[in-house]
DNA sequence: AACTCGGGGAC
DNA sequence: GTCCCAGAGTT
């Protein structure tokens, strides 16, 4: 674990070399502006949003503009960019500022969140960049960005580790520069401490990062749970001659595997050997299971039975094409084969 | 704690 | 195709 001073300190001397400082919404840097910007950037990236934003603060420069706007026009500049739900807020927001505020953004944490569309992070944003607030911010980017630096397990999402990632940021603000302090932490994580392949050779925390001491770049932070993934079975005949060559099937020119070389499969044990008996002559009942074999696909999740059996050769109706075919070990590695069926080849052949 | 809300970019 | 993105509000 790292002195907090030191990551601030390595981090804005990172910002101010390779940070972003000419975001639209940084010149000039109003509460309106930064308020708009941060609202648009909600679960949307810089390069959706920056049109979307020169386009609506043309239309409507300030707040008061805002407030007195009829809701389709606002609707209207919101076009392309999702979750209206964001726009209307913006909107009620805008003229709840005019009956509390005088018809300015509030400078205060608690009625900022008070306002439609702003919570905890988006508020801290406002704060830190429209008036150099000590405020925390908790977005996507750092989110990850923490996890990997302090090693923080679990889906970022959970609200415990949610709850501990909060109190890191607290813990990390530095005592001066908050409005850089909190665009750095966002360009670090937007544009070197990426999701996939960060930058880490560039990186000025690489020192102190956990997740690169550790090797562990690629598992943190964690991912979030998606539903388990439906489980199918199948079985698997690794039938082998006197000669040790191996039966193989050709798979369906459509679904999983498709035209791959692969070992006869069926749906279940019974029809696994019923197989055997219309396609092979041997001893039916003298075969071995083998351990099973799981194997995962996007959309669900495989669990291979292979049985192992020592056959005289096929059915003497059965011709040597249709999709069969006998491949000696040496032969399989320039056969296309799906990548558990190899490796249950290798290992059963070794 | 889980769900909803959009559209697009990166892979 | 999947996953995620400067999250917040609702259930």
């Amino acid at each position: 674990m790292s002195a907090a001073p030191d990551i601030t300190a390595h981090l804005l001397a990172w910002f101010d070399r390779h940070g972003r400082h000419d975001l639209p919404w940084q010149h000039p840097r109003t509460p309106y502006r930064v308020w708009l910007s941060e609202i648009m950037l909600q679960q949307t990236q810089v390069s959706v949003v920056a049109g979307y934003f020169e386009r609506f603060v043309a239309a409507l420069p300030d707040l008061p503009a805002l407030a007195r706007a009829p809701q389709d026009e606002v609707l209207a500049l919101w076009s392309g960019l999702g979750y209206y739900a964001r726009a209307r807020h913006l909107h009620t927001a805008a003229k709840l500022c005019l009956e509390r505020h005088g018809g300015e953004l509030p400078h205060d944490l608690d009625a900022l969140i008070a306002l439609p569309g702003i919570g905890r992070s988006t508020a801290g944003a406002i704060l830190a960049q429209a008036w150099g607030d000590p405020a925390p911010i908790l977005d996507g980017n750092v989110k990850r960005v923490l996890c990997r630096v302090f090693g923080i397990e679990g889906w970022p999402g959970q609200p415990v580790v949610e709850k501990r990632l909060w109190a890191i940021a607290e813990s990390l603000l530095p005592p001066t520069r908050l409005a850089d302090w909190t665009q750095a932490q966002m360009d670090f994580g937007a544009t070197l401490c990426t999701r996939a392949n960060p930058a880490c050779a560039l990186c000025p925390l690489q020192d102190v990062c956990v997740a690169r001491r550790d090797g562990r770049i690629a598992d943190l932070p964690a991912p979030k749970p998606g539903k388990p993934l439906p489980q199918r079975e199948a079985h698997l005949l690794l039938a082998e001659d006197g000669e040790g060559r191996v039966l193989l099937q050709r798979r369906p020119p459509t679904g999983v595997w498709a035209g791959l070389w692969s070992l006869p499969q069926l749906d279940d044990a019974a029809q696994a050997r019923a197989w055997f008996c219309d396609h092979l002559r041997g001893d039916a009942s003298a075969t071995q299971a083998l351990l099973p074999i799981e194997h995962a696909f996007s959309h669900y999740r495989l669990r291979l039975h292979p049985l192992r059996a020592r056959v005289e050769g096929l059915k003497p109706r059965i011709a040597d094409n249709d999709g069969l075919r006998w491949a000696r070990r040496a032969e399989l590695s320039a056969i296309g084969l799906p990548a558990p069926i190899r490796k249950l080849l290798q290992e059963q052949t070794a």
